[in-house]
DNA sequence: ATTAGCACTCTCGCACTGAGAGTGCTAACG
DNA sequence: CGTTAGCACTCTCAGTGCGAGAGTGCTAAT
């Protein structure tokens, strides 16, 4: 375990390091907090807690840098979390009152405020079941022989598909072939959609039933990921190089953060996960962290918000920042659902 | 007008900057082409072309560079279309048949077959109609004093939104309800769903008739915008420099190329358009080019498909292919739709 | 345990230079 | 008059070397 002292360096280091982006170095350290013992004491705190795996040296003689381990002790226990000030507050009401509602503005919104605040990208998913559920079928007349299927989610994520017909058919014998499907599979999942599909006698409604079970089956690539702040990221001196910045913005592309987000936030809305450097599952994202919160109703649909940036990345602004988008969001959607 | 020899000339020129990236000098001229006069010859006929305004100097004593106008001329007069190779069809087919079908799917495909091609970015927007018709409504029940509202347009897209109820509704009523604004919305634009709005007596009635109304107008943000290959574009060594690097990323969001490429393509289906560094009416895109053709049936609802890349762009390898894809797409919506 | 002092290391920015590439011009040539 | 050889001039670019500066690690003294 640390000792107090070396605890109070780590935090300040990491702080500053997190400002600067400059390895720090002893003196800073003792000037730029008016410690009372000098440059060499500190020095020997540094580099036992290099020992200890917290910190590391870029190279010889230069400053030190958190190590993963570092960011993770600074964020367990040594930072201080910085709540949103009063004109946020205000900015994020009345930019919320501006817009005329529907989840689509919420979370385009929302994107867009949250990297603002903290400077990194943000990504913001749709809500959707963990198990995908059919509400409601329809199917609406193209020409005789062709018909669009739309499918509406229990979550409220509509689907739709253009279908031909071996047997041409109205609207109102398409409302017939929607009414089986609706009877049928109502309330039901993707397998059991599928197990219908097989029961059909008549061919258009087997062609009909199975396309929606594909429908509840897909899986969103890149489904509604609202993705925001991707230069504030890109700005960072971590980028400097052209090597690094092509890789960034390869990785960058929404479908593919919708993955990484995805894949962290295994928890209930209101938990918040801090993913640091080598934690991350993904190879490329060794150099990255996240910040995730889920957010939605309690049992109900979930999406995820997320902050995606560099490891040196400003904790005590995004962490309070995550979480009160999730509640925002949250709130929203009760008011609207519940 | 230009003499054969200096048109030869210009030919070259662009031929070999496009593919080099490195400004062309009376030398390599010579020696790459095995022409029978002497670099100062061409040398003298570089000047004049400058004179003309066709190509420039970086800077005293490097190679020449096109200038848009030589670009332009280049397209118009003396590019060599590349023809797509059998291999490339065949892998097109191939991998057209591969997918189960579904126009998300095919655009998706698309836009990455496209970009991989030409190496620049490829974007791909969502057939849609000049004028948003409403060919269908439909409310699903969610509460008792809540419904999702889904309104399908005649050109097939489809838009959502929740609605809440003054009065609670089954979903009986709602079809109800749902059946007034089919009665006297189906096929008709948002001004006349608007002033349907206002002749309704009921409170709910209205309110829906006016969320129609909302969704037939909304503009498309950057609705179904496919946009593939912006890594190849920043490869690209006129992205060298960090600035120039980082204000490119900014401009490639998939939301401002929607509106760069839907101001180009006002021409109908078949029709390609190439706009050149400052034919560009936006700012940012002086020193970009545009390939652009619209798809989809003659009067039928458009989308357009377009590479978007630095002006030094493979123009004879990138237009027969926007042809090419453009009329594949619309092949393919031609088989579904007609 | 702390600290002063000092040698050592490594980076970074800068100036300089020489090679090379390419042009523009002039004068000669057919 | 078009073409060409020759040459001076310009500008870039990569490499090199160097000095300043920053920071550490160690040692010995307090």
């Amino acid at each position: 375990m640390l000792t107090e002292r070396r605890a109070d360096i780590l935090g300040m280091l990491v702080d500053e390091y997190i400002d600067t982006a400059v390895p720090v170095s002893s003196r800073a350290l003792v000037s730029n907090h008016h410690l009372e013992v000098s440059s060499a004491t500190i020095r020997n705190e540094l580099a036992a807690l290099e020992e200890d795996g917290y910190i590391t040296h870029p190279y010889t003689s230069a400053g030190r840098v958190p190590s993963d381990l570092g960011y993770r002790f600074y964020v367990e226990a040594l930072m201080a979390e910085e709540p949103l000030s009063s004109s946020e507050q205000r900015t994020v009401e009345h930019q919320f009152h501006q817009v005329s509602g529907g989840l689509d503005e919420w979370l385009g919104l929302a994107s867009t405020v949250l990297a603002g605040w903290v400077g990194n990208a943000a990504v913001i998913t749709r809500p959707r079941a963990e198990v995908a559920r059919l509400k409601h079928v329809q199917l609406v007349q193209l020409r005789d022989d062709a018909a669009l299927l739309v499918a509406v989610m229990e979550d409220g994520r509509v689907r739709q598909r253009v279908m031909s017909l071996a047997v041409a058919a109205d609207q109102t014998a398409l409302s017939v072939h929607a009414e089986r499907l609706n009877a049928r599979c109502a309330g039901q999942n993707a397998t059991v959609a599928f197990a219908a599909a097989d029961e059909m006698s008549d061919a258009d409604d087997q062609a009909i039933a199975f396309a929606v079970a594909e429908l509840i089956d897909e899986q969103p690539v890149a489904e509604s990921t609202y993705l925001e702040g991707v230069r504030a990221v890109l700005e960072q001196p971590e980028f400097a190089e052209h090597e690094r910045m092509l890789d960034a913005i390869q990785h960058l592309a929404a479908y593919e953060l919708y993955s990484v987000v995805a894949g962290v936030s295994d928890s209930e809305p209101g938990q918040l996960t801090v993913v640091i450097g080598g934690e991350n599952a993904d190879r490329w994202m060794q150099d990255w962290s996240v910040v995730v919160s889920a957010y939605g109703e309690p049992n109900g649909p979930a999406g995820t918000i997320a902050v995606v940036g560099p490891m040196r990345m400003h904790y005590a602004r995004t962490i309070p920042r995550v979480r009160y988008v999730a509640s925002l969001m949250s709130d929203l959607i009760h008011e609207v659902v519940a």
